[in-house]
DNA sequence: CTGTTAGCGCGTTCAC
DNA sequence: GTGAACGCGCTAACAG
């Protein structure tokens, strides 16, 4: 019932008529481009603010001269997003950034990995976005080859070292797992539980590597990796498998915060209280950390600006025409106290 | 370093080529419709395939023929969405319904309210998008006029009264309002408080008169809403406040899940426990309400259903050329229980 | 220098 | 089945 008669879009020819000039010479005043005396400019500019035009992104595009679009695709369980701590806010950094230059984010959600190569090469082939984020880097990723193959500019958010001369940028994972371990080896803990991602990306690998190796340097002995899924539910299966060790750890570190929260749960549910009996740190902070109970200690990185400098990167590999911008500077970690630490009770036997 | 030239993206006129017909043909191939033999088509087809042709989305939008891409400006805070309920999974559940048609979605996060005005001009300028969702509805909605200005097709994700016309999918809060009052009056609460969202909104003065209607049905007592903004801080002041008052409410209800945890936190300080000193009962459930301690009972509605069900009243009303298509059924709403609703410990003084 | 004209990019559609 | 024009912005070639 309502009125649905759409308003003629401002178009360069409407401005030229209204200006009295040729739609070329609109075009290069738009653009602050030689050709046009300055008062010309000047009128032909009044006349475009006052009808409010707004360059016509299809046309540019099909044009060739971009889209002002870029592409995220996500790889989740859609219902795993309402509570998954890293995307929301990875995504909000990254608009923080690109909305101000006038670029759109277009986003996917899927659950099956294939189908996002096929959005990069429908992408692609639509022209529907000049350049991608890669997230959750993998081994021998093949959206890397496929990458190449398109000549889509692209960032990976991921070790640099692993981006095949694409443009990276990095998370600190290395430095993180240095305070998590000196941290926890200062209180008394000598036997350290690690439940992580999935064993194929790329950051999990990385991790791994980082906490054995600093744990082996310092003498306190990470018992073998647990891996997991990032749910709740595999947090506190994580626990449970660890705490049934005959010589179990006194202290567990998560790659998420959800999957930390499930082990909190799931100590409790043993009678074990959280951090006098069990410590627990999780890896990448977020609200939940403070929402639950205790509070969780966090190896934080500001996600937000994670996001903000991703996009920086991917915006500066457009302009540079696809080519590799170089790797960027990983986003620093901290390790927040909060309540979830604590001295062993028992002395580590040994 | 890396490789970065990119490929030929197929187009029509090559396939003509391939296949020894002109432009015209293969689109009416591609296209089905008349004007190509059935043998010629089929060869057509095969050679489109071959190539992995895909429409090219600015050429389409050019041509008028839309962009296959649909709208969401979220007002908020970036960093409010990463612990934000709603909006991801309504993000994930438009993504579901939209992307097995072919379209994608294009985001903007924005603190500014002002701002979102000029993202739906701008948007319509540059023919970005097809369509728009429209969410958290207010009274007198200036973004209405502005739809109605530019002929961009909407729908409006609240109260059906309130769209003037659009196209709307509701909720169903009359419902959610009537178990809630009833359950709590069941279990002996004769006083309960209210703590809102923004007075503003549409949906805030929905929930507001259909808890005092039902509450006044019911003979039970609904003291003075107080409006809060959906954040953790805010859901433990106002609950401070309420139970500072000479005769306190025994049960809380919030409209979001994010204050009821607020609540939790200032109802323990206060040496209160819930649900045996006070009871909370949240709006809208998420996975907060399962990770909290005590777990919440809330007031759920399938949050990424009703982005499903969003996402095809958008894209009916777009194909109705902007018409609106009527009003959809409103998600349902049933009151989940779990562990923060219990009878009043003194029972109410008459 | 100031400005105009013509044609491109890609898919669609109308007239032939 | 074909040729041509269209939608919109950009730019190379050209004219005053």
């Amino acid at each position: 019932m309502g009125p649905r008669k759409a308003a003629a879009r401002p178009t360069i020819a409407q401005i030229a008529e209204r200006a009295g000039v040729s739609a070329g010479a609109v075009s290069y005043a738009l653009n602050g481009r030689p050709g046009v005396s300055d008062e010309t400019r000047a009128r032909i500019l009044a006349v475009a603010k006052e009808v409010g035009w707004v360059p016509s992104t299809a046309a540019r595009a099909l044009r060739g001269g971009g889209t002002a679009t870029v592409g995220l695709v996500i790889t989740r369980e859609p219902q795993m997003l309402g509570i998954e701590p890293f995307f929301m806010s990875f995504v909000a950094g990254i608009e923080s950034v690109i909305s101000e230059q006038g670029y759109a984010l277009l986003l996917q959600v899927t659950p099956d990995p294939h189908r996002e190569l096929n959005t990069y090469r429908e992408w692609w082939s639509a022209r529907r976005v000049d350049g991608v984020f890669i997230t959750d880097l993998s081994l021998d990723d093949a959206r890397l080859d496929l990458l190449d193959e398109l000549g889509l500019p692209a960032v990976v958010v991921g070790d640099p070292d692993h981006a095949r001369g694409h443009t990276a940028v990095g998370s600190n994972d290395a430095g993180a797992a240095e305070s998590a371990v000196t941290h926890l080896a200062r209180l008394g803990h000598a036997r350290i539980g690690h439940v992580t991602g999935p064993a194929s990306f790329v950051h999990t690998r990385v991790r791994v590597d980082a906490m054995r190796a600093v744990a082996s340097r310092l003498g306190v002995e990470v018992v073998p990796e647990v891996y997991s899924d990032y749910t709740l539910d595999s947090g506190a299966a994580a626990a449970v498998q660890l705490l049934d060790l005959a010589e179990p750890p006194t202290a567990l570190v998560f790659h998420n915060d959800l999957m930390a929260v499930g082990a909190v749960r799931a100590a409790r549910e043993r009678g074990l209280s959280v951090p006098q009996d069990l410590s627990i740190l999780a890896w990448d902070d977020s609200p939940l950390c403070v929402l639950s109970e205790p509070r969780l200690s966090a190896l934080s990185r500001d996600i937000q600006s994670y996001g903000a400098e991703a996009a920086k990167a991917l915006l500066d590999t457009i302009r540079a025409g696809g080519e590799t911008t170089g790797s960027y500077l990983p986003s620093n970690a901290q390790l927040l106290e909060r309540d979830s630490l604590a001295a062993p009770r028992r002395l580590p036997v040994g």
